[in-house]
DNA sequence: GTCACGATTAGACTCAGTCCAGATCATGGT
DNA sequence: ACCATGATCTGGACTGAGTCTAATCGTGAC
């Protein structure tokens, strides 16, 4: 996914932020690599050269990113949440011993039997996770 | 799901497990319920008259439960992990704006479509999470 | 009794994530 | 250019879940 900069810039704008230098450098983060990544990763990643964006921004902007809908939010190891660049429907491989997260197109997975949902809720999105392991 | 203390301490010697005061106490606060429970409300719940458990322990046993497969880890709210005194297989309604979580009976749940594992994996198990709001 | 060993404990520690109050930046009006 | 304003960013203190450690306790074997 090689996304240049100004694409980027873009991407914000379509989606209400305004493109400051940190947000891009932030989005530039997940979308270049188009991985799962932590919050921790994000701020190393950024600051890999010179130190350029504080602990706080990068929360701020990954929580804002995420109520703007231009990231996933996956939760399926119990010490960090990982953010997901992929906001089409997909579902995950999570190997249990590596850590390591994989996407499954939503497309042509189906799922059946669901009981209805309790009176007065609605579905927000239904998450799978493949729990595999190596050997 | 009334169980007798009795039953518990057989409970976890079928599961290879020394049935000590507190770990009777853990389980029997996970199993008469039959409900849910993060690390703090376990500790709370066996602290409720006099205090008779420590942190640690409560989190020893949790882990150590979680090793012999007397109970099941349900990774859904990114603050606090869940552990599921429900060891059948089944699946989960989650309230995000309420945090509740409810079981779904995995039988009669079918998932087609699942792309094939990657070279020398193995599945650990498939989890469904419907995330559902109020309104 | 005492020795050994597993279980429990209090409290210090770690680490992800949040909060806060001050500094900095971008923008628009004059 | 200058200033005002609001939005953004920042370091550092803080919180809360979970872990670690070293000391103590309980129980059974001898």
């Amino acid at each position: 996914m090689p996304y240049t900069r100004d694409q980027l810039v873009e991407q914000l704008r379509r989606h209400d932020i305004n493109p400051t230098h940190q947000r891009i450098e932030i989005a530039f983060a997940l979308y270049s690599r188009g991985e799962h990544l932590s919050a921790d990763q994000v701020l190393a990643i950024v600051n890999d050269r010179h130190s350029e964006t504080s602990k706080a921004t990068v929360y701020n902007t990954l929580n804002l990113f995420l109520e703007k809908k231009l990231i996933r939010e996956v939760i399926v190891d119990p010490n960090k949440v990982f953010y997901d660049p992929n906001t089409e429907p997909h579902h995950h491989f999570y190997n249990v011993d590596t850590g390591e997260l994989a996407d499954i197109d939503a497309a042509g997975v189906e799922v059946h039997g669901l009981p209805p949902l309790p009176d007065g809720m609605v579905t927000e999105g239904v998450d799978i996770i493949v729990r595999v392991r190596s050997r």
